[in-house]
DNA sequence: GATAATAGTTCAATAATCCCGAACTATTAA
DNA sequence: TTAATAGTTCGGGATTATTGAACTATTATC
């Protein structure tokens, strides 16, 4: 099984950052896991419909980001906000677009 | 010649915003019009080495995202950041993007 | 005025991305 | 062992991005 690589948030840069957010099925999750603190993959989707492929491919991006962790307990995926690390990346920009999500 | 519509900014989507900002080339034009108030097209462009047609489409995107309205002068399309606007619609959104983008 | 130059748009074709079904892997449950 | 669960990976079709070429409208020059 996949033990995922997560970059260092100095390496990440504002482009993906933003890129990664700019998705209302990825930043949905992101507003989830910033409430809810872990979450299995499935748990984390925005709604039942959305395919599992798609879903793992979201998280990837989002790894990528530098704004997921994800690891492994059982089968399971658990996935958790880097939020400390992501906000002295990025000074206020979650807050700023976590705040100005659509209800 | 083309008379620019611009759209209504609580038409405009957060995704289309951060996607919109999410490409280095589109954020120093913006980063460009914060900082110089009115650019021509190509004026705003971030580098010469860009074409023509990419420049007008990043510029077309920005449009669309509410960021910046063109008008003519001239034989020159002047572009403006609608700043007021678009800080209106998003709280403290381009002021966080804009303070994170490298130098 | 005609001609050329300028500033940018639009079009069409190629390149790069995204989405999702199908097949696969690893772990737990029966 | 067999089945079920949780998710990944792969591949191809659909979408989106990039860019050269042709075009339009405006100004400058002769």
């Amino acid at each position: 099984m996949p033990r995922f690589t997560h970059p260092r948030l100095e390496d990440v840069p504002l482009d993906l950052a933003l890129h990664a957010l700019a998705d209302p099925n990825r930043l949905a999750m992101v507003a989830r896991l910033a409430a809810t603190e872990r979450l299995s993959c499935a748990h984390a989707a925005p709604c039942e419909s959305i395919p599992k492929s798609t879903l793992s491919n979201h998280l990837k991006l989002l790894r990528a980001a530098g704004l997921i962790e994800t690891t492994q307990a059982g089968r399971e995926m658990i996935n958790t906000l880097r939020r400390a690390e992501f906000d002295q990346r990025f000074p206020g920009l979650l807050d700023a677009v976590l705040a100005n999500r659509p209800a």
